[in-house]
DNA sequence: TTTCTAAAGTTGTCTGACAACTTTTCTGAC
DNA sequence: GTCAGAAAAGTTGTCAGACAACTTTAGAAA
């Protein structure tokens, strides 16, 4: 339930039959291991060109939902997993930027915990090189989103996990965009008394790190990332408490 | 660097063409909103039909890396922002698990976390029938693994953000299928106090989110992770003290 | 200079054909 | 009746050509 599709008329048949065959197979009206209808069937069937059906099997396989076997058929891939994407619409709200920041809080908290495990020299020197690189921008009064981004990867890099800094790297293409706003509203004074806690944040995280407390470490990046969420949520009009939106009252 | 792709040859010439071009986009040669070749061009460049480029094109076009506007082009997408997958493939080792298990950790112990602080009363009673489902599915001497990936989704759903049981379900796909290879090589007496350890964890954390005691629930969740992480690192071999492979001594 | 029109360029769709490969069916020997 | 091999049918992969729908550019006219 709630998949919130972009469901538009798309005028683009190849498009409209992909996402009727995507349909089928994440609404297990196809299993995985089932054969597809043939291109020939699907022709008849949809009543489009066998090039059209091509297109959409095509855009179906590079999503990793088919597979196909030349001669023989296609196939629903084993475990129905397609990729994993956030919408990314043009209909994005300032909740759902919330939810995707929550997550990257809960990613960035364990990298840091790991980094202090497992960080080598280099590595933390990496981190140093990255902070001071935020200083200069800071000092040449620009808003540092750049090396701000480039300060957290080298965290996630040095957990020794590709994952972290792969899935942050995603992220960051769905919440680092928007921050330009939330520093948009500020006087250039408030701005910059804002970019140097931040900055003093970094340097506690990067010092936790390089000590190897693990416990510090996570505690650091939390306050970091959870000031940042709040920030945010003032912008949302403080009227949630959080991203999920209807009350329950429990307690 | 260490983008670990699949490489193989690909006697599908669109899988080439889309493997090529997809390269061309990651690897900055071709920039965000600019114009890619023209259909034409690339037959012309590439030595092969207009069939096969229109099918890579549409490809890239499902996986978010470009837009195609009728009697304009194919322009590169604006946050170059692919969908964020993780490998995958039939080479898939150990190594890759443990990275994949410790996103995971982070994800849920923030899950659990989020769901000690604002989980409904429904919530928590639909965790308490997941994990009299998992108790069930035991006393059957089943090994209940779609009982507590259900459990699991429960806990997911009530931080009340729906990035985190979507990413959960993600993940899911790339971990649970191997969890059967862990519980085959004990005996059965070894399985089942296995087993009822985890049932007893699981029911910890419920009690946590159920008292709203937010660092307990994280801690219960970090503990119930960390040790099944430990036995897969058992598995594979102890000579890892983490995913990262290479060592670096410091301190 | 501005505006309208025509032309060229580009993607979207259709049709037909053949190659490469897989699956099924048929045939023949035992 | 059973099995092995060959033929046939079925399916995806690739190529080629054509036209429609739309966008951009170039040129003509005011």
């Amino acid at each position: 339930m709630s998949d919130k599709q972009d469901q538009r008329p798309s005028n683009n048949l190849a498009e409209q039959v992909m996402a009727r065959l995507s349909a089928d197979i994440r609404g297990g009206r196809l299993a995985p291991g089932a054969r597809l209808p043939t291109e020939q069937a699907l022709t008849a069937e949809l009543g489009v060109s066998r090039t059209v059906v091509r297109e959409a099997v095509a855009a179906l396989r590079a999503d990793g939902l088919v597979v196909t076997r030349r001669g023989s058929g296609a196939y629903v891939a084993d475990p129905a997993a397609g990729p994993f994407r956030i919408a990314a619409s043009t209909d994005t709200t300032l909740d759902d930027i919330l939810s995707v920041m929550e997550l990257r809080r809960a990613v960035e908290v364990e990298a840091a915990a790991l980094a202090a495990e497992r960080a080598s020299r280099r590595q933390v020197a990496a981190m140093r090189t990255a902070w001071r690189s935020i200083d200069a921008a800071l000092k040449r009064g620009e808003g540092a989103v750049a090396e701000d981004f480039t300060f957290h990867r080298t965290i996630a890099e040095a957990t020794g996990n590709d994952q972290f800094p792969r899935f942050l790297a995603y992220l960051g293409g769905h919440v680092i965009p928007r921050q330009s706003v939330r520093l948009s509203v500020d006087t250039p004074a408030e701005r910059r008394a804002y970019l140097e806690r931040i900055q003093h944040e970094h340097a506690r995280i990067v010092s936790a790190i390089s000590d190897g407390d693990v416990v510090e470490a996570r505690r650091a990046m939390r306050e970091h990332l959870t000031r940042s969420l709040e920030r945010y949520r003032a912008l949302a009009g403080g009227k949630n408490t959080h991203s999920g939106g209807s009350s329950h009252g429990r307690r």
